[in-house]
DNA sequence: TCTTAAATATGATTTATATCATATTTATTA
DNA sequence: TAATAAATATGATATAAATCATATTTAAGA
């Protein structure tokens, strides 16, 4: 259900998060080294965010990547979503096939819990909210 | 966290649990079908599983798989846990590196609850009780 | 004890995911 | 406006997961 590829984003958003304004655009080597995540591959996922405009990012010298304040707003389901594509989120964790409460499969209810929690979770928490837990020493780096 | 892998178990399992008994071993290619999992697939997962004892069999003419009595009371958890490793499942969903409350990682606390509840679930449900509810009409099949 | 029907063991192939490489575009600055 | 430094676009390769193929072992029954 979850990929590598969004642990990855959501490193390299948090990093932007903490480290990047406006003002201090940070370039991908710069990322990449730091959240531990190969330069190429964490470029590829930043470019897709960029692209979806979940970030912020300018071309050339100077050039980086960014957030803007309402890319600090986005809830990290935001992020998830475009990396994984709504079809898997919205897919049971374990379910079998298309079920809901009206035609269960027979491990719904072991999973539509538990999966409901996750969703809201990531849905509220925003990057910034993220960020700043980390600031006030609520949660840890290194990532 | 949760491969293909488990879903395909579970739904084998699962039609063993209602279908088989010691005295009525059912055929990998009659598993296979009905359940919709390419046959040569679904034969390495149930060897797997018998081969930890999870699942009973016998080779041979009148061979098959089954599930015993206590085959029945495992839960599904312990099917799961064999599929995936130890090391996967106690993985976070999402999580970045080894983290716990007292060293939390950024998104430790969106995924912790959710994932807590899960594993609680599948530990706690046994093959048996999947398939009586099925019987009782309180899930569906087909899988 | 021979034949047959089943699981088992092993490994090959395919497909998806993760990773790497490179040419192109764009923005800055001299 | 030329040189440079950055993201972007595209595609190639490597690795892992899923799927397929086949030879071997075991048990039943004639």
């Amino acid at each position: 259900m979850i990929s590598n590829s969004s642990k990855y984003t959501i490193k390299a958003v948090l990093f932007l998060a903490i480290n990047s304004s406006e003002e201090k655009k940070i370039m991908v080597k710069d990322i990449s080294e730091p959240i531990n995540v190969p330069q190429a591959y964490i470029a590829k996922l930043l470019q897709e965010l960029a692209k979806q405009k979940l970030i912020s990012s300018t071309r050339g010298p100077k050039g980086g990547f960014f957030l803007s304040d309402i890319d600090k707003n986005r809830s990290v389901l935001d992020i998830v979503a475009v990396i994984e594509g709504e079809r898997n989120l919205n897919a049971c964790l374990l379910s079998l096939e298309k079920c809901d409460k009206n035609n269960p499969c027979p491990i719904h209810y072991l999973t539509s819990n538990s999966r409901n929690i996750l969703m809201k979770n990531l849905k509220q928490k925003t990057i910034n909210e993220l960020a700043l837990d980390v600031k006030n020493g609520k949660s840890s780096l290194p990532l």
